[in-house]
DNA sequence: TAGATTGTTAATCGATTAACAATC
DNA sequence: TAGATTGTTAATCGATTAACAATC
């Protein structure tokens, strides 16, 4: 359900306000969708039933949300590549919230190694393998330059990980038994740029 | 279509390797697609029609994907926060790929007012309106923590800024004129761990 | 020709929307 | 009660898939 992360991110900020009650139709204006749609929604994600005239218990809702979105249980993850990208990453507070750990960093470069961010250590990639076996990790952050990417791939299937987040702007193949999915910020701007020149036109 | 990025991506690194022509049915096992999809986008997509038996003309195909997802036409933006996350996005390359242009960064923090980042100086946020108007962009980039989100969307919006790349982890508001596209790498990652663990149970 | 490919037409499936009854 | 909300059942729409004819 690709909607629930902008419930639930709505809903957190209706909670800190002091709302107790959150409406289908309060939604569906606030996310622009139709009201049907989020009614429908609701009665999927939610454990409890709204009640008419109020709507949902807001904090209800948001821990449904959270039980839905995986929140609750941490998840642990491995980090390849510590350029820029990558730096910011280890230092983003963002992870915590959504359950998740960057639990090691690694890099080619002997320059960075050894060096502590944010309270991790960037290690040789040398050290990947075991690491990853030792902490059965199942995800990875791939944010090494494209022509590295495919390479450090393998690795990471090799040892044994499970799911792939790659911000590198590339095309990576990855076995069946391997989730991947691709994030790439310039990629998802220039969508926006063409969702912007299409609104003009019409 | 949310594909094309895919294909694209594909293509190109098959164009690297000497490639000259990619079939349908070869993008398909490639990506995990059906063969059916792959045709029916490309027949979309392409500007030519393919030839049996050996498939598309990639360097063509290259060109009309850059046609249709806009790389050609060149879109600046603005970047509001230079924090980890932000710098790394000021520093970055693959921008210019996509035919974007970062043309300048805004920070409250005076500590970082007038560094330079990759040949771009750093501004007050005082200086942001005038800029925006003068230089007639239509494209920003939310890099501030999440209390400040909303109040940085409103005085973009109010500048005159059409599409809003929102990367802090917030819902934010925004007029029915005004494209946002929310990008929140922790969300995306803890999807993926749903997916890998989904994928565990089947 | 045989085989691999393309493109098209029709069928299926899933998600969205519309209409309405039920609740407080 | 009246009004605002919820939840459900049926209709619509769009995207995906299946089946097949056409090409080199």
């Amino acid at each position: 359900m690709r909607r629930a992360p902008k419930y639930y991110k709505y809903i957190c900020k209706q909670a800190e306000v002091g709302c107790d009650f959150v409406s289908s139709s309060e939604l569906a204006t606030a996310l622009g969708l139709g009201a049907v749609q989020v009614r429908k929604d609701l009665a999927l994600l939610s454990s409890v039933p709204g009640h008419s005239r109020v709507g949902f218990d807001a904090k209800l809702l948001k821990k449904d949300m959270e039980r839905f979105l995986g929140y609750n249980n941490t998840n642990e993850a491995v980090l390849v590549g510590v350029g820029n990208m990558g730096a910011a990453l280890l230092a983003h507070k963002g992870f915590v919230r959504c359950g998740l750990k960057i639990v090691a960093a690694f890099d080619v470069r002997k320059s960075i190694q050894g060096k502590i961010i944010d309270d991790k250590l960037v290690l040789p990639m040398s050290k990947m393998a075991s690491l990853i076996d030792r902490l059965k990790i199942r995800l990875a952050i791939i944010a090494v330059p494209a022509p590295a990417a495919q390479g450090v791939c393998n690795k990471l299937v090799k040892a044994g990980i499970k799911g792939i987040l790659n911000l590198s702007p590339t095309h990576i193949d990855v076995p069946p038994s391997v989730v991947l999915q691709d994030e790439d910020i310039a990629a998802a701007l220039a969508i926006l740029a063409q969702k912007v020149e299409d609104k003009k036109e019409s």
